[in-house]
DNA sequence: GGGTGTGAATGAATTCACAGCC
DNA sequence: GGCTGTGAATTCATTCACACCC
């Protein structure tokens, strides 16, 4: 066997490096020198060095790196990393993820919005609310749908993401119905714990919870 | 020295179980029954058993529990922690938390309204933004200003948190900024990176990097 | 039996340390 | 000298295992 197969399966990463990594890719993008140096890195995050030089080891930075990283070859190999490619020979696929917004309230509302994804790989496909008023008078660039319409219009347009804006009440049974009708990942803006099968991925992006944590 | 001196030092939990315990509370406080299981939590978590009663004795659930967990005393306890009381004798100080939003772009409006911190700890009291007309024409139940008045206002008003939501590329100033006037924590809504002191607390809740996460 | 309390054992993530390269 | 590449060492978090209690 060859060097290839030294190459680490990125497909398993651990979720801190992941996430670190998630979170680099804004600052690459904004960066304009072409190279970087773990050192920068450093100083830029407030990660170890060492630790970043780590994870970029992870994700198959190894050996000919000479002096610095070049930005756009971590940011390629990060992107490719979240369009899960676990086929790198694979052909230059279609890596637009469909998501949708359930729950039009104040904060779901303020997501009616296309700046939120501009130049990501995700589109908000729908908006769901139970409440018929909403969306009747909400304005928005893609279409607002009665929460009864989930089901089909999840499966019709291919959504595989939502963001859980709806009442805390309300949010365990949606998350169920949500998985039901398909959905793979949620972003959980409630504060109430989702409990979802394994292969189910949700992150919790409670505001309440996170004032909580920085007292 | 007596038993006294084996109850747990609260001060510096693990940020894990911390992060644990905050998520426990909305959940404990909808229980209706008046004790609980680590076996039932755990259901309702997905966490396991073991590590619930693990955190939970962490906290000073240790012995004296027959039957699974009183939810109140659970409760209370956690409360304590948040509310760093160092010194359980300390009197029944006013534990209020001031906090503010600093942009009142799209989501920084959405958050115009007390019902995100309603009956919690929080207070929001007032609102930032650059932009003289946004502070003129958005309504809200707190004082909004122009961010020229941050310093004066955080320092009056006592407040030690908060809410960022800038755009992107002000972010980072912003933060600096806001650590200089005297902000402890920062819920950072936007996708930058903070870098700030030690001592200064962030959670970062980056909806586009919460989404890269779900996939 | 079903539950907690608790240290020890395991597993995971980070940091160190240093060889090797320019 | 400054930088990366990489396994080993260390630190941290979770899980196990079992004594004890009702």
């Amino acid at each position: 066997m060859n060097d290839e197969t030294r190459i680490k399966d990125t497909s398993n990463l651990p979720k801190p490096t992941k996430r670190r990594l998630v979170e680099l890719l804004p600052l690459l993008n904004e960066c304009e020198s072409k190279k970087i140096t773990s050192l920068a890195l450093s100083s830029l995050t407030g990660w170890k060095a060492s630790l970043i030089r780590h994870d970029l080891w992870l994700i198959g930075f190894n050996k000919g790196v000479k002096n610095g990283y070049f930005v756009k070859e971590i940011i390629n190999k990060i992107n490719e990393l979240l369009e899960n490619k676990k086929d790198s020979q694979c052909e230059k696929q279609e890596t637009v993820k469909n998501c949708c917004i359930v729950g039009l309230g104040r904060l779901g509302a303020a997501l009616l919005d296309e700046s939120l994804t501009k130049q990501s790989m995700f589109v908000i496909k729908a908006g769901f609310d139970s409440n018929l008023n909403r969306v009747e008078i909400l304005r928005s660039t893609f279409p607002l749908y009665p929460a009864n319409k989930m089901q089909q219009v999840i499966k019709n347009e291919n959504i595989e993401i939502a963001i859980l804006t709806v009442e805390q009440k309300d949010a365990k049974q949606m998350a169920e119905r949500l998985v039901s009708y398909g959905i793979k990942g949620i972003v959980n803006m409630t504060n109430q714990i989702l409990s979802v099968p394994q292969n189910i991925k949700v992150e919790n992006l409670s505001i309440l919870n996170a004032l909580n944590l920085v007292i």
